[in-house]
DNA sequence: GCATTACCTGTCATTTCTTACAGTACTGTA
DNA sequence: TACAGTACTGTAAGAAATGACAGGTAATGC
């Protein structure tokens, strides 16, 4: 039945047109597969400076605040695991492998007293550079909740999909200048050359152009990317998904 | 019964340690799930100037020769899509979209003849800019698989996870020397400033050393990416998931 | 017709990067 | 102790990028 019901809450984020709609939607899945609390966090970059930090949760509000005053995301174990793998992971696991670090242990310990004693965390990486996770977490205890963690982790990771592709869409019209940078074909063939080593006058023979076109084209791709010299252009283009230097 | 067996098999698929598991554990997914073929196609980004493409399957030969031939990568539908979204996607979604598009008409109607006839198809991004899809097909048609392919896509899209880590895994020490670019907390200390526009005089006063150590930095990492300029290193670096611009 | 966009080209002064030469010093390991 | 690795610094010439001026064509839509 808990397949079915994943099946109808995802077919609602895809229609879902607010925040508050997704946060109904994450509440509803949490309580169908046994959870107490969930975190959606997003890591979006921008053509900004600096990445914008999207929360859907309703983790202890005393938890949220002090995780914040105290950056805990720079030693958020969880955190860090999901940063560089595509898989979802429990908290036992988490727990087990920090289990020789003094920070990792201190972490999860503060954290069983806000009421997030066992949990998953699902990793969000998406070509243009954006970063996610999805926590589900319980008040009960590991040993008893582990088998049917383990049961819901498909169903969990398929809706942080959804979860996550409907927060791109509420916040895309909204606040988010985000991929939608729309560079010309020209401009594009242009930073891959250059992405790849070659320097204008390279790229030019390459082109077919003049030295000075490359260079014309390069200054529009980094005004439209909001950056201010070469190595910065590519170095936005790549982590926004615009070009994909491997490939070329 | 199918969710224990999907534990089991991804269970199998973390201690793989040859490509022949790895293709016996996705036979093995195959049939469970009730489907006749499957694809695993991998993009890893190397630190040689092209990718690695990498194929685990049972697709029929004469269809991979033909799509291999005529170059079908680049007008395949499913690549697109799964190059650019997180979702899984069912074959019937992408045929209903490109319906009024002659070459996706003619595309999936061809890949019928192989007796690729519905299916789904699960996209894979990792942080170090790796991509994948994993494709699940079966002869039978469309409407009377749909249903069911819905209910298998969860644990399919777990499975799908594990088997991109355990590629990468079997690989990691035998073809590609991929992401196991170690550069140093400074070399990425300058890379980060560097991707982020700062020249090395900046850098420099960021980091109070001499403008020349940021230059040194700057070598070593590009030596060690085998790259030829600063623009290449940063998007390599980008690229590869080695530093990330926009958290920093 | 006119505005807009993509695309293209030129010169020149200045800044920055690249490369090649030369070193010192500290660390951990074989 | 020798060695490899990391971190750091200097000079100098040539290559490349940057910024600020200038100009143009072709296609599109109102």
């Amino acid at each position: 039945m808990a397949i079915i019901c994943c099946q109808e809450l995802i077919s609602s984020l895809t229609r879902a047109e607010t925040v508050d709609e997704i946060h109904l939607t994450c509440s509803e899945l949490c309580e169908q597969l046994g959870f107490d609390r969930f975190l959606y966090g997003s890591m979006i970059p921008t053509t900004f400076n600096k990445p914008h930090f999207i929360y859907i949760s309703n983790y202890p509000a005393e938890w949220r605040a002090r995780y914040e005053s105290e950056n805990y995301m720079g030693i958020d174990p969880v955190v860090t695991h999901c940063a560089s793998h595509i898989t979802p992971v429990t908290w036992d696991y988490i727990t087990q492998m920090g289990q020789q670090d003094e920070n990792t242990r201190q972490f999860m310990y503060e954290a069983k007293g806000f009421g997030l004693n066992s949990g998953i965390s699902i990793p969000v990486h998406t070509p243009q550079g954006e970063f996610a996770i999805f926590n589900l977490s319980s008040i009960q205890n590991n040993s008893y909740t582990n088998k049917h963690i383990l049961q819901v982790m498909p169903h969990a990771q398929l809706f942080t999909a959804y979860v996550h592709e409907a927060v791109r869409r509420v916040f895309a019209n909204d606040i988010l200048p985000l991929g939608q940078v729309n560079l010309t074909r020209r401009e594009k063939e242009c930073l891959l050359w250059v992405a790849d080593g070659k320097t204008a006058w390279e790229t030019s023979q390459i082109l077919g152009v003049s030295e000075r076109t490359i260079v014309f084209h390069m200054q529009n791709s980094a005004e439209k990317l909001n950056v201010v010299n070469r190595a910065q252009t590519v170095a936005r283009a790549v982590s926004l998904g615009l070009i994909t230097p491997q490939l070329a």
